[in-house]
RNA sequence: GGGCCGAUAGCUCAGCUGGUUAGAGCACACGCCUGAUAAGCGUGAGGCCGGUGGUUCAAGUCCACUCCGGCCCA
């Protein structure tokens, strides 16, 4: 018995339902059981942060990352699955300030860094276990991944493994505390990372301030005295100016700049790059021009004073200095310097000796040294409770009361990085902090990647490799609370460091109480917790210096790049695990962790192992609103996953976020696609096979134990389908080897949409309702259930509930308790028949062409015809078309099929150029021969064909034509309504005799009365008796073909009646009244 | 400013190492077919294959430049 779908059916139900029975069987465990022995296939889950929502974009890269675990599985491997959570790091402090009801930063010193972290740590295993969150998506949406045994980033194991590994960068001299100049979020008051950074760039409307600053002395005798021209979009960096730079080879000019403003004129001479002469609003006259190595060396006058600059110690400063980053792409060709806020002039001020005054505190506020503004925020910064309006418009006025302001606004439109977490702008700062110095190893990273797989390609190559290429310093410190302690000890004087790599080491240390007496770690009664503050307490002495912990936490990335090693808590435990477990085979994310997870993991993986972290990696793009927007809160265009997913299933959302388009482009998301193309396409077609197949065969009483009818027995069209099945087969499995899962389902698609449901089925529908449950029948049935079985195995990996539901009602052996634990079939060769193929194509060409001539001579299909024509090239090609000469005259209701070859004159035969042949033979005689070609006459191409050479003359050359440099078409029949392409001709016999009249009116009666049963509501096997009122011509008619009729429709009898009782039709013109009763 | 990707029918996408008539699905119009199908089939309309220039016998495909969009970086 096979059971039918059930009546009230929806995929949200049906995948409830099969959930239930994955939970009852024990399916993903006990699949993996099942391969405990088999090869490992190795994935590692890129952690998500475990306090975020999932959004539609995650389920993308869940579905990649099921589908291929799932394939693998099903190819034989035991694919090791384990789910990991991200619970490190800024958005569970924001969330843990917000429960606590904290607005600064500071506030977290004051209550207390146990009581904040372990409010963290209650938020984040809330989180994991919360409703409607992560576990709960995953689950409902069928990915198979172990969540019981999740590597959690915060657990004293997990950071031990981290701590493990920094001290590897440390004993490697890769790690260094420098003062540098990092992108500080000021609300934070925390360094970020670069890949941090490039989160959140927004297009902002900043300062656009053109300065004007005395030179005092200089080489260039006509700058003396004038002002060299400064643009900055900074102004509240300007306290901190040490030097100007200018570019070596720019050319500067000198001008006499006069401005009138009614009946006053000013005169001024001003400094500035020649190529950016059109800032200037005023009148222009050039006094000299010079280079800007020339004008090196001029010394200014300070914007500001409030920094004593001393020029004995520096000196340098307040000088004009060449830089090589110095463009004229905007501004005046001249910068101004502050070494504190940006990395080139922090490399300048190195290069030359500079000061480096920092007025600003790490919280983005002016110190007491800068009178006038001291305490003020330098930009705009939002906070939970209020907000600070920052310093710049204030002083552009200070600016203008000392005459330094040339021109002065507040539209400069340009793209500038925000803090993620608080949407505030990032300053660049100097400040101390530590460094992994990845460029040291950069060969390394940039060579192993070649090893990578990177699907797409050019990920690897472009985005990613180029970032290696110039791979910067990883930014790795954290000035917060609640991450990996960084596990490096500093001595009194600042000098000496060690590093601590296990809780072992961390054991030989004293703990410090709170009255400042030391005890050894394991006297001291407190439980060992690899976070602040405890690990704060704990102090070294070592030759008489004591050693105090530096007080930052590690970027979290570090965390998550550590996911190989760290989740099997190596090098402590599990170390067999993670040697097979290592590198891993196949992960997969979004684009946006090209800087962030992926990028980590490899470093890591690079400085410690000398080994890529993964062989392949599949990259996915956004997922962008129907429209091709973003998707953002604000829009209020997001998509809700588990709305979505009730509505239309997960399968059909997975399905069509694999087959709308690949996976590394930009999706769109497009719900009427989905119900369209997938669930009333693919998915209707799949389940209306089932239910057409489960409802003959329990009517017949097919079971799969039946004697099977060996395949080269079965009908053609059964070998046919087996054939393209098999093909099939090959092409989904070398797309999904190739990790290409938008072919593969593409594949799978048509096959089953054209193939199976619009050809096979539809032309056997026959086989499967008449007559008596014959050797014939039953390898309909076999042919159709090997098709439906395959077909769910290759469904299982992108849509497992469906292919699930379809597999168990198929299902014979009890052993095979999941399709998703069964071994993929490859493609049997033997199976294939190329051959076949080509002749089926064939036929439903010749199909289609007559349907274009009944179309256009007005014939519906009813209505039979004596015959079509085909031309023949050859006899094989006739006994190629003979063999599928019953399907192309059943489909298009013929007669008879009648071939004509080329003696005869019927056809008109011509030849089209093979210009792949010919362009190879002729170069750049190409086109001529060509034209000789289509030129050939009928009896040129006979006489080609019979001896397979053709000399023909061209101009004064004579050459000969091959075969093979020419495609022979056949052109038209006189008299007959003829259609071409695809190399095959079809010519169509119009005429109509009374038989065949009768017998169009016959099979119009039958399909009247089909729809009256049916609008009826009569069972398919009712029996009924027709009684008819009409002329005596189509009454003749009828009675001729009463057994037809009688057969066709399950008519007892049919009789001519007298009273119009019934329901009046019109019949091919003619006028028929029918009543119609069962019996 | 740099890097990567993309641009083909109203929409979503195919189009292999260049081969001359550029395809499919959806949507639209008309017709056909239907005892598995809220389906199917046919026909039609709809394309300067973003633009310019080049290489070639031949360019949607290769090269250069350019416009527009997306992403990433500065």
């Amino acid at each position: 018995m096979f059971e039918p779908l059930p009546d009230d059916f929806s995929y949200a139900r049906l995948e409830q339902d099969i959930l239930d029975y994955w939970d009852r069987e024990r399916a993903f465990a006990r699949t993996q059981e099942l391969r405990a022995d088999a090869p490992w296939f190795n994935f590692n889950e890129g952690p998500p942060t475990v306090n975020g929502r999932p959004g539609i974009h995650h389920v993308l890269a869940r579905t990649i990352k099921d589908a291929v675990c799932r394939y693998k599985t099903m190819r034989g491997f035991y694919v090791r699955r384990q789910a990991g959570w991200d619970t490190h790091g800024l958005p569970v402090e924001l969330a843990a300030e917000k429960e606590l009801g904290l607005t600064d930063k500071s506030q977290i010193e004051v209550l207390g860094v146990d009581r904040f972290n372990a409010t963290c740590r209650d938020i984040v295993y809330r989180n994991i276990g919360q409703d409607n969150g992560w576990a709960t998506l995953t689950r409902r949406m069928g990915h198979w991944i172990d969540l019981d045994n999740a590597y959690i980033t915060c657990t004293n194991d997990y950071v031990e493994s981290v701590w493990w590994a920094l001290k590897q960068f440390f004993d490697k001299g890769l790690i260094y505390r420098g003062y540098k100049v990092v992108p500080q979020s000021p609300t934070l008051g925390t360094p970020l990372s670069s890949h941090e950074l490039s989160q959140n760039y927004k297009d902002v409307r900043d300062a656009n301030v053109y300065l004007k600053i005395k030179v005092l002395t200089s080489n260039v005798p006509e700058a003396v005295g004038a002002s060299i021209m400064v643009w900055t979009t900074t102004p509240w960096t300007l306290f901190a100016n040490v030097a100007l730079a200018v570019g070596p080879s720019i050319d500067y000019v000198i001008v006499r700049h006069t401005w009138t403003i009614g009946e006053r004129t000013w005169t001024e001479n001003l400094i500035l790059a020649e190529s950016r002469l059109s800032v200037l609003d005023g009148e222009v006259e050039v006094l000299g021009r010079c280079k800007g190595s020339d004008l090196v060396g001029s010394t200014y006058e300070q914007i500001f004073s409030d920094v004593e600059l001393d020029a004995g110690q520096y000196p340098d400063v307040l000088t004009v200095l060449p830089g090589a980053f110095v463009s004229t792409d905007d501004g005046t060709g001249v910068v101004h310097i502050a070494p504190a806020f940006g990395q080139d002039d922090f490399e300048l001020s190195k290069q030359f000796r500079l000061p480096v005054p920092q007025p600003v505190t790490p919280n983005g506020h002016f110190t007491p040294d800068i009178t006038e503004f001291a305490g003020r925020a330098v930009k705009n910064f939002t906070y939970a409770d209020h907000t600070e309006e920052g310093a710049d418009r204030d002083i552009v006025k200070a600016l203008k009361l000392r005459d330094k302001i040339y021109r002065a606004s507040f539209d400069y439109l340009h793209s500038y990085p925000h803090c993620w977490r608080t949407d505030n702008p990032v300053i660049y700062y100097a400040r101390d902090s530590w460094f992994i110095t990845s460029p040291a190893y950069r060969d390394q990273l940039v060579a192993l990647n070649k090893q990578i797989h990177w699907h797409p390609s050019e990920i690897g190559e472009g985005r990613f490799g180029n970032w290696l290429e110039e791979v910067k310093e990883w930014s790795i410190s954290r000035d917060r609370y609640w991450g990996t302690p960084l596990p490096i000890w500093v001595d009194d004087e600042g000098k000496d460091m060690i590093a601590v790599g296990s809780i072992a080491e961390l054991r030989e240390g004293l703990y410090e109480r709170e009255d400042g007496t030391r005890v050894p770690v394991d006297e001291a009664g407190v439980e060992i917790d690899l976070h602040r503050p405890f690990v704060d307490r704990v102090v070294f002495e070592r030759s008489g210096k004591l050693y105090r912990r530096t007080r930052e936490v590690v970027d979290v990335w570090f965390d998550s790049g550590s996911v190989p090693f760290a989740q099997f808590h190596y090098p402590f435990e599990n170390n067999e695990l993670f040697d097979k477990a290592f590198p891993a085979d196949f992960i997969a994310e979004g684009i946006d962790q090209t800087r962030g997870w992926f990028y980590t993991m490899h470093n890591i993986s690079t400085a410690l192992f000398g080994t890529p972290a993964y062989r392949n990696v599949v990259v996915n793009d956004l997922v962008l609103d129907k429209r091709g927007q973003k998707m953002s809160k604000s829009k209020g265009n997001t998509v809700d996953p588990f709305e979505v997913i009730e509505k239309f299933g997960s399968d059909a959302i997975r399905w069509f976020l694999m087959a709308s388009s690949p996976v590394h482009k930009p999706k769109l998301w497009n719900e009427e696609d989905i119900a369209k193309t997938v669930i009333a396409d693919l998915f209707r077609s799949l389940t209306n096979t089932y239910e057409f197949f489960a409802m003959y065969a329990n009517l017949d009483g097919y079971t799969s134990a039946d004697p099977l009818v060996p395949i080269s027995e079965r009908a053609e069209i059964d070998q046919w389908i087996i054939s393209r099945l098999n093909t099939v087969m090959g092409e989904y499995i070398s797309a999904m080897d190739d990790y290409d899962l938008t072919k593969a389902c593409r594949a799978l698609q048509e096959f089953v949409i054209e193939d199976v449901s619009n050809w096979y089925v539809r032309r056997n529908r026959r086989r499967f309702w008449k007559g008596e449950y014959d050797t014939d029948k039953r390898a309909a049935y076999q042919t159709l259930h090997l098709v439906l079985e395959r077909v769910a195995e290759m469904l299982a990996p992108v849509a497992p509930f469906l292919a699930e539901s379809i597999f168990q009602r198929l299902r014979s052996d009890a052993e095979l308790f999941t399709v998703h634990c069964i071994i993929l079939h490859e493609r049997d060769e033997a199976l294939i028949n190329h051959d076949l193929e080509r002749r089926m194509w064939q036929a439903q060409h010749i199909v289609s062409l007559a349907r274009s001539l009944r179309e256009k001579a007005k014939i519906k299909t009813r209505q039979p015809l004596r015959r079509i024509l085909l031309p023949v090239d050859s006899p094989a090609m006739r006994r190629q078309l003979q063999s599928v000469e019953d399907i192309i005259k059943e489909e298009i209701n013929v007669k008879e099929i009648e071939y004509v070859s080329d003696d005869t004159n019927i056809v008109r035969r011509s030849a089209k150029p093979n210009f792949k042949i010919i362009g190879k033979k002729y170069g750049d005689a190409t086109q001529s021969v060509a034209q000789a070609i289509k030129s050939l006459t009928h009896e040129h191409v006979r006489k080609l064909e019979q001896s397979s050479v053709l000399a023909l003359t061209i101009g004064e050359q004579t050459i000969q034509i091959d075969f093979e440099d020419v495609e022979i078409v056949s052109e038209d029949i006189e008299g007959w309504l003829v259609a071409s392409d695809n190399g095959l001709t079809v010519a169509l016999d119009t005429e109509l005799d009374d038989a065949l009249l009768r017998e169009g009116l016959a099979r119009e009666f039958v399909s009247r009365i089909q729809k009256i049963r049916k609008d009826s509501g009569f069972e398919v096997t009712d029996r009924i008796s027709i009684t008819f009122v009409t002329d005596d011509e189509t009454a003749t008619a009828l009675e001729s073909l009463r057994s037809y009729i009688g057969m066709e429709t399950l008519t007892e009898t049919l009789e001519r009646g007298e009273q119009s009782e019934g329901v009046d039709l019109e019949i091919n013109g003619r006028h028929v009244n029918v009543r119609v009763k069962r019996v």
